[in-house]
DNA sequence: CGCGGCTTTGATGTTCATCAAGTAAAGTGG
DNA sequence: CCACTTTACTTGATGAACATCAAAGCCGCG
C-alpha cells in the first residue's frame, strides 16, 4: 500500500457526479482536505475486521471483496464491489469497528476521507445524506439478496450466478480473468474448493464455458442461464 | 387488520425516547399529523413483497418476521423482529417497493407515518437523519451477520441457534411460547421442516428442552450454548 | 530450484433432503 | 357445537448431494 496524489480536487474529479453532484465548494473543500488516496496490490489487505472505523472509504478503481473470517480460521466473502462503492458503508455508521474485513483482489485505488469531516457535510447538506442512506441501503440490499438466491441453490446453480455476476456485473464481457481463487469462489458461495472445481471441470466437459489458465469464457450464455435458474 | 387510536400525540408516546428523542413541537407536529395506527392479528401480513414503499412502519408492539418467498413457493425467513424496531427500513431507502414481506406473528401494533413527513423530518433535522441511518445500517449488519453464523452451522448448532435467539433476545425467559411454528423454524434457519422437528426431538430426548405443546422449556443452557457453538 | 499455495481427480462417508404415512391440532362452515 | 378440512407435527426409510480425505501435478516466486 502506496500514498499516492492523483487527484488534486475533488471537485475535478472523475468520480465527482456519482455521488457528490450537489455539493458546494465549501464542502468540497472539507472533504478534500480531510482526505487521501491509496493504491493496495493485489492481495493486500485494506481493512481487517475489528479496527476501528476512522474514515469513509470511496472505491476508485480496482476491485475488492468484503470477507468474514470464522473461530475456525475459515473465510466467508459477503460480496464483491466495484468501483464506485463505497467499500465500507456497511459497518460504518452502525458500529465504531469493522465487522468484516476488505482486501484487494487486483490494484485497487481508494479514496479515504476521514469520518468526521464526512459526517459533517452529511449534517450540512440532507440531500447528500440522503444520497448516502440510499447507497448503504442498496449494499446491504444486494448482499442480503444474494444469499438468499445463493441459499436456494446447489452447487451448479450457485457457480452458474458466480460466473454471470463476473461476466454481467463485473466485466461485462463473455471472457475474463478468474480475479479469485477457485478457493474463494467456494468462500463466495458456501461450497468447498473441491465441489467448486469439480463444477467448474463440469461446466466446462459440457461446453458451458472454456478454461485457459485463470481465464474463462463462456461459451453458451443461454444455458448457462438455464443452469443458474433451474440448479 | 384494523385502525386504532392508541396514541394521540407522538410527543406523549412511551417510544418517543427510543428514536425521536430530539425533535422540535414542529418536527413532532409533521409526523403525528401523518400518522396512523394498525393493529394485525396473529398471521396478517402487514406488507407483501412488491408493494409500493409509502410509509415508514414503527413496530411498537409484537413480534414480526420478514421474509421473501422464491419462484417455487417457499419462503425465507430473513429475521424476526420485535417492538422499536423499524420494520420497513430495508428496503425503504433503496427501492420504490418492497423486497421482502412483513407478516404478523402475534398480535402486532403498527405505527405508520406517510414516507414524504418522515423524509421532510430527516432533511430539517440531521441528527435525526443520522439516527435513521445507524438503525438502518444495525437492521442490516443483524441480518447479514446472522446469516453468516447461520450457514457455518450444521442442524443441531442451527437449532440450538435459534433457540437461544428467542430466549436471549425475545423472551428473556427459559420458558416461552413458540412464534413460529416447526416450518418455519426450518425456514429461517435454511433446512427442512423434518430435519426440524427431528432436532427438536433430539435435544427433547437429550435434555436440553421441554417440550409442551408450543411451549419450550430450555432446561440445559450451557449444553445449549456448546451446541451453538460447536454444531 | 524448491517451497507453498493453487488446482485437479478419485474414493469414501456423512449429512441432510426427499418421500411416505400416520397422528394431532386447529380452523371453518353448516 | 360438531363434522369436515386443512395445516402442523412426527417418525422411519432411502438416496442424493456434498464434505472430507488423500494424493499428485502445477505454477509462481523468492
Amino acid at each position: 500500500m502506496r500514498i499516492i496524489n492523483d487527484i488534486t480536487d475533488c471537485k475535478t474529479c472523475i468520480y465527482r457526479k456519482m455521488l457528490f453532484p450537489d455539493l458546494s465548494d465549501q464542502e468540497y473543500d472539507i472533504i478534500n482536505s480531510a482526505r487521501k488516496e491509496y493504491i493496495f496490490k493485489r492481495g493486500e489487505i485494506i481493512r481487517k475486521e475489528g479496527e476501528t472505523i476512522k474514515s469513509f472509504l470511496y472505491l476508485r478503481k480496482g476491485l475488492v471483496k468484503l470477507f468474514k473470517t470464522d473461530k475456525s480460521g475459515k473465510d466467508q466473502i459477503l460480496s464483491i464491489n466495484k468501483p464506485t462503492d463505497f467499500i465500507n458503508l456497511l459497518s460504518i455508521f452502525s458500529n465504531s469497528t469493522y465487522k468484516y474485513s476488505i482486501s484487494a483482489l487486483e490494484e485497487t485505488y481508494v479514496c479515504d476521507v476521514d469520518l468526521p469531516a464526512m459526517l459533517d457535510v452529511i449534517r450540512m447538506n440532507s440531500d447528500f445524506g440522503m444520497r448516502v442512506l440510499n447507497r448503504i441501503s442498496k449494499i446491504s440490499d444486494e448482499i442480503i439478496e444474494n444469499r438468499f438466491e445463493i441459499n436456494q441453490k446447489q452447487v451448479k446453480g450457485r457457480v452458474a450466478h458466480i460466473l454471470l455476476f463476473l461476466s454481467d456485473n463485473i466485466y461485462k464481457k463473455s471472457s475474463f480473468r478468474m480475479p479469485i481463487t477457485r478457493r474463494e469462489v467456494g468462500e463466495l458461495i458456501s461450497m468447498t474448493t473441491e465441489n467448486t472445481i469439480r463444477t467448474f471441470s463440469e461446466f466446462k466437459k459440457d461446453g458451458l464455458i472454456a478454461i485457459e489458465g485463470k481465464v474463462i469464457t463462456i461459451e453458451d450464455f443461454e444455458r448457462l442461464r438455464n443452469v443458474n435458474k433451474t440448479g
